[in-house]
DNA sequence: ATTCTAACA
DNA sequence: TGTTAGAA
């Protein structure tokens, strides 16, 4: 019997949209303003695990309730304390790109990045995925609106 | 049949 | 955001 993991790529575009009513082109769109990081096959197409449809599912709730930007999406995941989950050092961490931009998040920065932050898949990454129920989003969008750190 | 990218009466 | 064209 084959489990169903919640991270396992599956669904692709089609499913998704139709699942979530939301257009694959909205969906394609969140990728490229950096929402979300989908699958790839080699042939390019994509495909959506469960956890990644509940992602897009959240943004575009929060996008239409909060009546916030795509922009401010991407603000809220700047605010990701990327350098504390990673543990990095003081010095390095005042120097990476990623800890001091707070209009992308650090998946965004990706080429800029050095060690395994340049080297492994964002899409694994816990940084990306500590974002793992819509709750993770509020919490930055209440950070975000207080002015408040942790 | 589906999805991909790129472009826009 | 929608839609369309042309390729894979």
């Amino acid at each position: 019997m084959k489990a169903v993991d919640e991270n396992e790529p599956v669904f692709p575009i089609g499913i998704v949209a139709c699942k979530l009513g939301i257009s694959e082109h909205t969906i394609r769109l969140y990728e490229r303003e950096g929402l979300i990081i989908p699958y790839k096959k080699e042939s390019g197409h994509r495909l959506f695990s469960m956890r990644d449809m509940e992602r897009i599912e959240c943004i575009k709730k929060t996008i239409n309730e909060k009546k916030i930007s795509i922009a401010g999406i991407r603000r809220l995941l700047a605010l990701i304390p990327c350098w504390e989950i990673k543990g990095c050092e003081d010095e390095i961490k005042l120097s990476c790109p990623a800890y001091v931009d707070y209009e992308k998040p650090c998946w965004l920065h990706k080429e800029q990045l050095k060690g395994d932050c340049a080297t492994n898949e964002c899409r694994e990454c816990p940084v990306y995925n500590s974002i793992k129920s819509c709750d993770e989003l509020k919490e930055l969008l209440k950070r975000y609106i207080e002015n408040v750190s942790i």
